[in-house]
DNA sequence: CTGATGTACAACCATCGGGTTGTACGTTAG
DNA sequence: CTAACGTACAACCCGATGGTTGTACATCAG
């Protein structure tokens, strides 16, 4: 029960796609118009391999994608993402302004999904106290 | 050259600091209320030690601060920072919609394009020239 | 056909990141 | 005072990252 794992590998590789000025600027690149893998490395001071490893990054995070196309890979930007991301910095702030309640909805499961339905799922055990982090640890030596 | 480093690498170290699921619920920890290292620690299925480095790179990437109080050390979430990164997000996004206006601090394109619809994608091949990347070799032939 | 171009991928290397343990030190509780 | 608590920090694993080079292969230009 470690924090719904999928969501927040998900937003792992998100922020860690975009942690990189390089890759930032790939994403930037590719959103304005579509770049070949080799037309982008020629505008940076690192090899091809090296960029088509950040390319590869910003794919697996879903930043961007690529088609084929003749020999050539067209990479263009997928601004949904940096929707999603602005969406789980948003979730963040909503926390602070209080506007959240389900503390570990957000921290699970970033689909608050319409109505509050009562059957969720099995979890919501410590309502009262927010966070259990990940409620396990502890162990008697 | 290469675009702002100072800015670049706030950048890189908010989402770095973003990146990782124990730091990303230390934010939400501390934004609903403060909490002291060895209580975060507590919640957390990893050492002391650990707990201290994540607050570390939270800090350094201004998403939480420390305040001496007696022995122990409050850790509190910045809600601006979180505005921060929305911020940036926001510019990557810009870019797209063709809002550019600061895009100094983002890739120097001095094409301002037609009109810049949101349903653009089928772009062109936009001659590119200097996106300045990273101002090295990018020369077309 | 041959050659240049665009990709893919493996191997390698240096550094970083996240985790651990251990130790030292100030502060608070008894 | 002494003991427990909260913190800081160093030293140390080890896997992930970011970069390189080198090779292989498909596609396009002549």
């Amino acid at each position: 029960m470690v924090v719904h794992q999928e969501s927040a590998e998900r937003a792992n590789r998100l922020f860690h796609a975009l942690a990189d000025a390089t890759r930032r600027e790939i994403v930037t690149l590719t959103l304005t118009g579509e770049q070949s893998v080799s037309q982008l490395a020629r505008r940076f001071p690192m090899s091809f391999a090296a960029v088509q490893k950040h390319v590869a990054v910003l794919e697996r995070a879903g930043l961007v994608t690529k088609q084929r196309q003749g020999r050539e890979q067209r990479v263009r930007g997928n601004a949904d993402a940096l929707r999603e991301a602005r969406r789980l910095l948003d979730q963040l702030a909503d926390v602070w302004r209080g506007r959240i309640d389900r503390i570990d909805a957000i921290l699970t499961d970033p689909d608050p999904g319409p109505g509050p339905g009562p059957g969720n799922s099995e979890n919501s055990e410590n309502s009262g106290e927010h966070a259990h982090a990940s409620d396990r640890h502890q162990e008697e030596p």
